[in-house]
DNA sequence: CTGACTGCAAACGTTTTGCACGGTA
DNA sequence: TACCGTGCAAAACGTTTGCAGTCAG
């Protein structure tokens, strides 16, 4: 994937620093601050944590990037895909993605409520294969 | 409801203050903190913040109140009742709780997925009736 | 009466901001 | 060259802690 492209094209300027948070992203699927912080130190010792948030949020601005909030967690970002759903092992952490077809209950939550519904975060908890 | 008995049940002292943040979860369903602290403001005017988060996490470790991570916006806090899925308007930040049938969902996520799932958490967005 | 709770102030960790410098386009 | 992005330091913000006084049980 050429992530240099992408940038330019989002109208931003593949500097070093913000091509290696995408492409740790890309590699790792789900990272919170501190990890995405500890992947960059080896490329650049003096990164800052500044430059950190403040790429996280461009990004996130334009929504190239999207922010998973994860009960009892810290939030991790990814980069933005097709709506999907999540699953988060609580021994490990792990974090996958999953697609599963939720329109049928999208209809049925619309046709309760009386909402006009946009989005939906569906993120389910439990033990990885590892850890079960 | 009587919550000085809910309260006392569960090993806290049915203080004032304490009653009125149930009370007023009761009755609103859904607040963060910064609406908690000024619920409170009216009957207590010296009330202090560190008192709401004290409340807030004694309450949350015994499962007396849940927290709601919703995309995009600040936690929200519920008193605690069997799992349900949430509706959130992106206009007014209403939020709704709708009981939806997720055990299909739950069941292809862990068939797909080789996960052993325990929780979920359902939010979805979009606009209320008024809103819409 | 005792331990739990409150309110205040200070401390803490995380995130944001301002600014001078440097690098991308 | 122009402007965006970086890194540093300081500031701001939300949350937590310690403590002395108070109150519920």
């Amino acid at each position: 994937m050429d992530y240099i492209k992408l940038l330019k094209e989002n109208n931003l300027k593949a500097t070093p620093q913000r091509l290696t948070i995408v492409e740790e992203l890309a590699l790792n699927g789900h990272l919170n601050i501190d990890q995405i912080y500890k992947a960059l130190q080896d490329k650049f010792p003096s990164i800052s944590l500044a430059t950190i948030y403040k790429n996280i949020h461009t990004m996130l601005d334009i929504s190239f990037l999207n922010e998973v909030k994860i009960p009892n967690k810290k939030s991790v970002y990814e980069l933005h895909k097709e709506e999907h759903s999540h699953i988060v092992c609580s021994k490990c952490n792990m974090i996958v993605d999953i697609n599963l077809d939720i329109s049928p209950l999208l209809k049925e939550a619309s046709k309760i409520s009386d909402f006009k519904l946009f989005e939906s975060s569906v993120i389910f908890n439990g033990l990885c294969h590892n850890c079960k």
